[in-house]
DNA sequence: CCTACCGATCGGTAGG
DNA sequence: CCTACCGATCGGTAGG
């Protein structure tokens, strides 16, 4: 299954396209862990040999690379994204809010990328560039809380920073268990996500605050913000 | 610094004591993974030769097995003394609440073993037992969940299966920054916890409702719930 | 607690 | 001469 994604009629063998290539990698990675996956493992697990892997792809660390700059690029995008809409007269509250939705969707959509990313500990400059660059994302986002705090839309008895980490712990912990593909929608889960962050799980006074006109129940047919 | 924690006066010479190899093993684990850490590399960090680790531990694997006990017995207990406030008339949101704050402070104080279950992939017999062990503490806190939601006490429009999610998906985030010893006692991070999930982090009528009299900033000096 | 090792396997590469 | 591989093996290192 899966072999010469979208690739025109070739003379030779069929084979793997280096995508399919690291999709395989960065699923196993996520499976058992980068290092205990081996390359061998790799291979086995697409049929091939070792060394053809390394015909496809120069080193097992470039793998690891390539899923990297595909979850940073993305989030990143995320950010960047909710940061343009300030030339609205949108709330810094309103951005916030809007770019974390953003953020889960985008970790939907890339959920193994991510997934590898938010394991990555830093043994190897690819990891440790990999952490600088979740750092710069963090911190716009840790701007936009402090942002949100000072303008009184958000609870003043927490520090700022124990809130961005909060919140941002949320989002990320979705790895652990969010499937794409089941009962909820991406979208389904970037409203529940903000609605327990942003409004909280007791029930009582949920309907009477201004939480945003997305019923968690019936999600909008017309899917919202076509990024 | 750290040898021979308690033992009495011996003879030969100092060395260390399992305890503090373990320590030490929980630590490296944790900073560059559990697969990617030798043996060696422990050795290394403890001064003394490889083969001198394995005189004081069996396997690298026992030590991997001793820490998910001293998180997963943290946990479970934790998990049960709040199933014992079921006698009083406590309601199974106040249970739940008080759950995931001593949760919380179970992950303060045994931050690092909790944070190697958590990053427990079921790559081998021990770490599926521990997997097995942590989805039966889930199951409990999920069955709390649906009566607190049953009880009309938890927002009725998300489903209690993500509710349980989102919220120890929060709680095990925790590991992710927390650090012990800084600014933030595990009482204030317990309620921090339990103010954004339950109360939501939008600030205008978080006081207003019957949020608990816990102040944030200033927490009550006689630590609550002395488990 | 060390030196000296083992069976095996690691990521990566040779020629064809 | 190409793409897509194979069987075998490189120098080092893993847990024990």
């Amino acid at each position: 299954m899966s072999e010469s994604a979208g690739a025109p009629a070739r003379r030779g063998r069929p084979g793997y396209d280096q995508e399919t290539v690291l999709r395989r990698a960065i699923a196993l990675f996520n499976e058992r862990g980068y290092d205990a996956t081996s390359v061998a493992d790799l291979a086995r697990d697409l049929g091939i040999s070792k060394s053809a892997v390394f015909h496809h792809v120069s080193s097992k660390e470039d793998l690891l690379a390539a899923a990297l700059d595909e979850a940073l690029d993305g989030l990143s995008a995320a950010i960047d994204a909710a940061a343009e809409h300030a030339e609205d007269d949108a709330t810094a509250y309103q951005r916030l809010r809007a770019t974390v939705e953003e953020s889960v969707r985008i970790l939907a959509a890339h959920l193994p990328a991510v997934t590898l990313l938010l394991r990555v500990r830093g043994n190897s400059p690819v990891e440790q560039d990999a952490l600088r660059r979740r750092r710069v994302i963090d911190e716009k986002l840790a701007v936009l809380v402090r942002e949100a705090v000072a303008a009184g839309d958000l609870r003043a008895d927490l520090d700022p920073e124990v809130i961005s980490r909060l919140l941002f712990g949320t989002v990320n912990s979705l790895v652990e268990w969010y499937r794409p593909g089941g009962p909820i929608t991406p979208d389904r889960l970037a409203a529940a996500v903000t609605a327990m962050t942003f409004d909280g799980l007791t029930s009582t006074v949920a309907e009477v605050r201004g939480a945003p006109a997305t019923s968690l129940e019936a999600p909008a047919a017309g899917a919202p913000d076509p990024t």
